[in-house]
DNA sequence: TGCAAAATAGAACGATCGTTCGTTTTAATG
DNA sequence: CATTAAAACGAACGATCGTTCTATTTTGCA
């Protein structure tokens, strides 16, 4: 019938079962729906009927929907993580690593424009609604924030951000920045945000930041200026 | 019964017909179950317990539950203006002014801290979602982000803030600051963050004032010590 | 005080929700 | 290829949703 497409690419069956296949199929669909509807908003009969399967056979897979959801928040987590956090390590730490954070973040949110990030809509959704779903998302967003914290950190340790910077301060500012990136770009459909969250970071930057710090963001722009490509 | 409580103060009946009365009542129900559960998670159902009264009775006095959703943001508008905005018109054009305006919507968000802010949950609720209440929604957002781009085009005019001073960049990272406290105090339930969102508030105004700005506020921390306690 | 109008109650509707259960189909293994 | 386990289906459940309809109660006014 229909159900050929998912096991359509891959080496077909490697120890991956076909639950596992369709595990991972129905959890991008439901990453999906979650990116424009909320986690709330996220139904099993709409991910049923997206996945062209019936809701019991999707709901098989997770057992609950609570459990459906922190599924989908953990995938998301993993997807942020490939995507902005990995990459990042690159980058020498200080004052280099804390800006290809920002700006991978900044492409990310951006990207998500028309599709949502889970962890601004989830915080919304679930800031007064205890339980595991709360609790799972609250995890991943602080582990988000420690890993900026921390590259703060290393930036004024490295001598790159004055001695007196305070990263909790300035990781509060930094995401401020994203956030209203998040609401003009996809709220009020502003497309100046990006551009205005891109200034705002550079000068507060620039505040913060030493000779070092300087010195150090001009031999990366010429030592690899193919890394900073960038936008 | 227990109706006896809605017509509780006031003279009694003076051409506000009971209609209106509990039309009334039912609306400020309904903003803070809107406030907590967000303006999806509004049920009439719920609504109608919490006032003692059947749903079709609740019913009746919007027709619908959209026109509902958009009655409690036009609601939370007026008490926001009363709140925030018109207040501040008392203070001095220029940087007095639009320091009021962002000390009292600070307080506004923190007291909102248990009870959320329906602008920027009802911006994530809805950015997806076309239709009648967004544009509800997007209308008055959008009136007050007018509102404070005139306060700080004023206080450019006023020579309060340097002439090169782009209102829409420092609106947005004004903003930016809000959006971070509701997000750190009421998700993660950081007591800091509004001390935070105050102290960065002060260096972007310090960083764009000049001296006639500076001057505009000692004058007016000396001359109105009582309006001034707003801390 | 009596009467029309407004306000509320109550029951029912179709739809959708998450979930359960028994059956059937499909996949992996000897 | 046969057998067993995994996976998917399909129907049904109780609950709740917004909404409609018809009574009943309450209110405001002559």
């Amino acid at each position: 019938m229909s159900e050929s497409s998912i096991r359509s690419n891959a080496p077909s069956h490697r120890s991956l079962h076909k639950g596992q296949q369709t595990r991972s199929a129905i959890l991008e669909a439901a990453l999906g729906l979650s990116s424009h509807m909320g986690l709330e908003g996220l139904s099993i009969g709409a991910l049923a009927e997206v996945m062209g399967m019936s809701k019991s056979g999707v709901f098989a897979h997770f057992g609950s929907r609570e459990e459906l959801q922190i599924s989908v928040i953990r995938e998301y987590h993993a997807k942020f993580e490939e995507e902005v956090f990995y990459p990042a390590m690159a980058d020498p730490r200080g004052l280099p690593r804390l800006i290809a954070l920002f700006q991978r973040w900044v492409r990310r949110v951006s990207v998500e424009i028309d599709s949502g990030c889970i962890y601004i809509s989830g915080a919304v959704e679930f800031d007064d609604r205890p339980g595991p779903v709360r609790d799972a998302l609250a995890g991943m967003v602080h582990a988000w924030h420690d890993a900026l914290g921390r590259a703060i950190g290393m930036a004024i340790a490295e001598g790159h951000l004055r001695a007196d910077t305070e990263p909790a301060q300035l990781l509060f500012e930094v995401h401020g920045l994203i956030l209203a990136l998040h609401h003009d770009a996809r709220f009020l459909r502003d497309t100046d945000a990006i551009g205005r969250a891109r200034k705002a970071f550079d000068r507060i930057i620039a505040s913060h930041a030493t000779e070092a710090g300087q010195r150090a963001l001009a031999v990366r722009a010429v030592g690899s200026a193919s890394r900073q490509s960038l936008t």
